[in-house]
Parts: structure tokens; C-alpha cells; sequence
DNA sequence: GCCATTTCTTATCCTACATCAAGGCCTTGC
DNA sequence: GCAAGGCCTTGATGTAGGATAAGAAATGGC
């Protein structure tokens, strides 16, 4: 399975100082799993059993308010991590879902990664530990978008800040993400095109 | 210094296995310091240098947006952690601000702070690891209420998860938080009472 | 290749909240 | 003790984006 090839690069670029057989050892921790377009991965509610690191394709983390309506928290597409850590860790229903927006490969790993993550050594508990910096960052980023400023702006900021995801992603799911209509999305996207 | 004795119960709260030698390796990381109602412990856009235990009081972190208005990303009354962990750890330009909304007494931790926490074993980081994801569900929690739903749902559910906070903060923060300006709230408030 | 479904757009009307303006009530300083 | 400034409220008006409805354009099944 071809693939797997994007995970050894990923290793060798974010942790460059892991000796082979580490990797090895790390590697094995995670299964292989494909994804069709659509495949729930996680259900909101549910006690979660995989979080994922995506090798190719995109998957989405998202909830499903009361009157129905979805809201996506993250897009993971290539090379990028995506769990409910908490459900993960303490075995709680899962506060989000997590399906795949394009058919996609993915290495999951379940709730005992974490105590063998620990046994690996500090360098790979450090950098997910720098990963969980990061969400937080990206989160606070978003927050302020939504508490600050316009969906245009909002719109704008994500268009830049993952010019491919804009691109491949349908409509629809950008509109979640940003918090507004896919309706406002379309009004929004005329005008801008208009200048 | 009195208040100390808050930290001292606070470990044995949640890190129970820590042998007494350890705790005082651990309190001896931080400096204790006041801080006056409106004092600003760390200013967006420099270099933040400290992050804080909050043992009396509270504290917020905020972001002053292009027009001037404030939006606040967290509270930190007493026993809670507050830091721009991103600017800390990567000696970056701070994303938001941190100020006492009264005057508190804290403890202060610094960059060296993360390589230390490292020395001290396994039982610590695990332990801030909870911290970052609780911060990480946390705000997750916020980005679904500001997506989807109104600002008075957002204010019932800041009330009951915050009561404490509820009460003792100025109306005007409350609304910095909610993403509202304080007009907002007023009304909100009086349609409440109402009822 | 064609029907069915989903996705995107457009138009109209509506609502939650913002903005602007002003007044009352505290606090705090001297 | 009173002036000055903050804080909260109230009111009038404005606006971004929602809800609804319906048509156009992709997409996919068979």
C-alpha cells in the first residue's frame, strides 16, 4: 500500500532525530484503513475508538446541533492529524463526528497510543504536545474570527490560509466551517467576484 | 505569603502520586508576584515572557481587534493556568494580551519552564498534556456556541458553567467574552428578568 | 445517455444584534 | 461634598446574514 510512503517522509521531516527503529516501532502502532466519501470515522455521542492521521484525501470534524445543522470544527486533509483526544483518552462519548469529505487513506491508532506514546521516548511526547499547541492556536485564531469579524473577512482568511483545501472542498462545507449559509457563502463569493 | 497554600493544595489535588520532593522542585519554578486590578502581564504583539498559576483573583487574556474593541479568550480566576503557551515556547510576538481584571496574586513561570517540566518525569507532562486538551475541548465548546447559537443561549450556558464568574465579573467583560457589545447584554438581561 | 439527486445560485423578506446617542447611577479623587 | 469619569441602561435606527422558496447547474446511478 502505496501510501504509507507519505507517513515515513511526514516522520523524517517533523521528527528528523527518531533512529529507524523507533520509527518502526511508531509505525506499527497505527493500522491502515481506506475510507469511502462519506465513511463516518467517529459519531458525536459515541464512545470514539480511532483517532487518524490522514495519508491522502480529506476528513472533516463536525456536530450536529439540535435544529440538525452541521458545524465542522477541522478539515484534516494530507498529512494532518485528527481525533477526539478527550473521548479518546477517557473513553467518553465523542463530542464531535468525524467522516471523510473525499475517499481517503488514513493510519488510525486507538486509545492505547497514548501509554505507548509515553514509553517512546520525550521527542514524540513533545511534538504532540507542540501538535496540541498548535490546535489551540488555530482554534483561538478562529474564535476571535467569529467574535471579530465579517464572514467576507472570515472568507478571505481561509482562502489564504489553505488556498488548496478552498479550491477542492465543496461549498457547502466551507460555509460550515465559516459559520454562515451556504446561501450568504454564494451572496458573498458574487460580490467578491464583482470586486 | 499565604495564598500559596492554594497551589500547595492544588497539586495534591490533582497530581497526588508527586512525592514531596518533588513538589517543591516543582514550586520552586515559580515566582510569586501581585498583580494590581488592570496590571497587563503580557502585551499582544511582544515577546510574552511569563505565564501565570492564578492563586487569588482573576485574570484574562483578550485580543484588541484593528477598531479597538476587546475579545476575550479566557478567564483565569483562582486555580486556573493563563499563557500565550505558543509565544512562550517559540520566543514568538504574543497573539493576545493578558491583564488582572482584579487584583491577584500569582505565580509566574517563565520559557525555561517547559525543559524543566520535562526533567521532572512523566507524571507532569501527562498532566499538562490534560491541561492543553481540556483547553482544546473548551474552546471547541465556545466555536460550536458562536456558530450556532444565539447570544442568549451563550450567556445561560456561560451562567451555569461559570456561576462563580457569573457574578463577580464586570457586565461589560462578560460581554467582551460572549461577543456582544455590553448594549447587547443589557437587553438580553432585562428580557431575562423578565422572563 | 438520461433521469434523479445533490449542489449552487438568485431573489425576497425577516431578525438578531450593532451602532449611535443620551441619560442615570455609581465610584473615586481631591 | 461635589466634580469627573466609568459603568450600565434605554431608545431609535441600521445592517449582516438567516430563512424560505425556487430555479440552474453539476453529478451520479444504471
Amino acid at each position: 500500500m502505496m501510501p504509507l510512503a507519505a507517513f515515513q517522509s511526514y516522520l523524517q521531516r517533523h521528527l528528523p532525530g527518531l533512529l529507524e527503529e523507533e520509527v518502526a516501532v511508531f509505525t506499527g502502532l497505527f493500522t491502515p484503513r481506506t475510507l469511502r466519501r462519506q465513511e463516518v470515522l467517529v459519531h458525536q455521542d459515541e464512545v470514539g475508538r480511532h483517532g487518524a492521521f490522514v495519508l491522502s484525501g480529506c476528513l472533516r470534524a463536525y456536530v450536529t446541533d439540535a435544529k440538525g445543522k452541521e458545524h465542522i470544527l477541522q478539515f484534516a486533509p494530507e498529512s494532518w492529524w485528527i481525533a477526539d483526544q478527550y473521548s479518546l483518552l477517557h473513553q467518553a462519548p465523542a463530542q464531535f463526528s468525524i467522516d471523510a469529505v473525499e475517499a481517503s487513506n488514513v493510519l488510525l491508532f486507538d486509545p492505547a497510543f497514548y501509554p505507548r506514546l509515553r514509553q517512546l521516548g520525550p521527542e514524540l511526547q513533545q511534538f504532540f504536545y507542540e501538535l496540541l499547541q498548535n490546535s489551540v492556536a488555530a482554534m483561538q485564531h478562529r474564535l476571535i474570527g467569529v467574535l471579530s469579524a465579517t464572514a467576507e473577512a472570515r472568507y478571505l482568511d481561509f482562502q489564504q490560509r489553505y488556498p488548496t483545501l478552498a479550491q477542492r472542498l465543496p461549498l457547502r462545507h466551507i460555509a460550515a466551517y465559516l459559520g454562515i449559509t451556504p446561501e450568504s457563502l454564494s451572496r458573498l463569493r458574487k460580490e467578491l467576484a464583482r470586486g
